[in-house]
DNA sequence: TGGACATCTCACCGTGGCATGAGACATTCT
DNA sequence: AGAATGTCTCATGCCACGGTGAGATGTCCA
């Protein structure tokens, strides 16, 4: 169901501003590569930082870097466990995940 | 249902590394405000390039340049229509849009 | 206790992206 | 025909972002 254009058209100068900072900052977190890799290796349960750089074949230092920005948006959290706790594993927080989700859903309906 | 962690665990230094670049194609193109404000309007129907300027405030020739990108990434298309073809309106390909919603829910679960 | 390991943080640097301005082109109006 | 309008493209400058390296912290092992 689309809506026709006027016979006559005139300009809608005064349409309304969608509000869309949400999405474009969940797609901004998504947009690196390597952001995208954890946050969807996280899917399946939680990893620590030395296995998921061994994965994406980049530095733990880069990886660490990558985290923060996702853990400073709430998108995963450290999960200190384990008997060797010099690892830190990750897990995502599904709830902000699904939020961010449903903001792009938004956008791109 | 969270997969528990074995209570020694080992290393697993060979997880596959999924394939996000689609989602991150696709994130990239959203992750800039005017961008993702223009895919979320051409949601209510085709709109010419200065309505969408007088809406978002910004200055034709950026959204010009902002909807090259949306139209090689296939998102938005030109529909030259109406009484003055100076004008050109812009609709949403739903297919592509439904394909880069359905790579991001890939990796945001 | 000393050394290896895992992670974090910070500063630096190079690249890419966005906004801007100017110019070109087609179309409509007077 | 000439002016104004709507859009596109390109070149430029600036800024933010990602990758790297070094250093600090804390933990495990010999």
């Amino acid at each position: 169901m689309r809506t026709e254009l006027p016979v006559l058209e005139d300009l809608r100068m005064n349409l309304p501003a969608p509000d869309v900072t949400d999405a474009a900052a969940a797609a901004a977190l998504l947009a690196d590569p390597i952001r995208a890799s954890i946050v969807r290796i996280l899917r399946d349960g939680p990893v620590c930082v030395c296995e998921m750089a061994a994965s994406l074949g980049a530095r733990e230092n880069n990886v660490s870097n990558h985290l923060a920005r996702l853990r400073d948006a709430g998108l995963v959290r450290p999960v200190r466990a384990g008997s060797d706790t010099r690892r830190v594993y990750y897990e995502r927080d599904e709830v902000a995940c699904a939020a961010a989700l449903a903001s792009l859903r938004e956008v791109l309906a």
